[in-house]
DNA sequence: TGTTTACGTGTCATTTTTGACATGTCAATC
DNA sequence: GATTGACATGTCAAAAATGACACGTAAACA
């Protein structure tokens, strides 16, 4: 049941055993927190998603429930073969990585509209994810309190890299787009 | 019903309005081959996904079946008021941006991992972006034939800069992580 | 003529994700 | 002492997405 089939689906329970790997043990609200303010760049998840897994993931004997607090605080820790299940699914998953983003998308529609209007739009966009990007590079200046050091450095690196791509290409793409109008 | 509401979803419906507007008319078959060979890179969709959407979209007046063919064939044709939706939804559509990447997820999972395994890891993830940026790249040399011009030029350009991206992040990565580790 | 392949549309069960609703506790501030 | 806000867990309906099943037609080729 958890060992094979490892095609689709998952991300959400291997993010949550990577979480517990590398924080120590955390209830569900504290993953929930966590999960915003560290993997949300790549993964989204809220608590009516990531309670019920938790449910299912200790039923499954990924995770334990270690200590019960005050407000009915649940802290669950990691087991051995929640372990397990996380480094085989990184070691063993084939190439296929799955990827939707709406930029993109928008990039692909672009050329539905008329060229002033396109241009404008990737101007927009282009500001946008410089607010992005400094609010990332605030991020990474901030860095610290990680159980593991340096934790969360090589993701946040990737997706200052990308967002940098994306507010270069926009800018580019509706210089490009200006100079093929004016001529 | 149409005019408002543009948070989440709507992607698929947008998409194919793009399609339709792009392509011209063309069948749910058509747009399956059509989304598969073009737009899948940013957003994914079968065909159990994509009739039903067709359907209700030419319940809703987006889209009009414009002929009948062979084998129960439905051509589709764009309607003004689908061309308006898509307009609409492109101009006026908030900053949010839904993105999703299993690439990301993994290289925040990555230090849970033996630094040897990890670099590995990224050499074959690199080894692997090096084979799709060939495609990719083999795609825009044979660019052709399609009604609008350059349609598809722009995202296929921002395709390819990711993809380089995610190949340069690896590799860079890996050799970060072996030198650090050969101390 | 028979068989395979591409064309072509659909449904259905299941999983994943979202957004709203629901409930209650503990700590700090006023 | 009362109110507010962070803490904390859950459920549920609905939408989005996946993968399998199901059916049938036209054309190519052997």
């Amino acid at each position: 049941m958890s060992i094979d089939n490892y095609d689709g689906g998952m991300s959400l329970r291997i993010a949550l055993l990577g979480l517990l790997t590398v924080s120590g043990p955390a209830s569900g609200y504290d993953l929930t927190k966590l999960f915003e303010s560290s993997i949300n760049n790549a993964w989204q998840a809220r608590h009516s998603q990531i309670y019920p897994e938790l449910n299912k993931m200790a039923a499954d004997g990924l995770i334990t429930v270690e200590e019960e607090g005050p407000r009915g605080r649940k802290t669950y820790a990691i087991t051995d073969e929640g372990a397990h299940e996380l480094r085989t699914w990184l070691i063993e998953k084939g190439p296929t990585r799955s990827y939707r983003s709406e930029g993109v998308l928008r990039a692909f529609l672009l050329p539905t509209l008329e060229p002033h209007e396109a241009a404008a739009l990737l101007r927009a966009e282009a500001a946008s994810y410089g607010v992005r990007l400094a609010e990332l590079e605030a991020i990474r200046a901030a860095k610290s309190s990680w159980k593991e050091p340096g934790f969360g450095h090589y993701a946040l690196d990737l997706g200052i890299r990308q967002t940098r791509l994306m507010q270069d290409w926009a800018e580019e793409t509706a210089a490009e787009i200006e100079g093929s109008t004016r001529s």
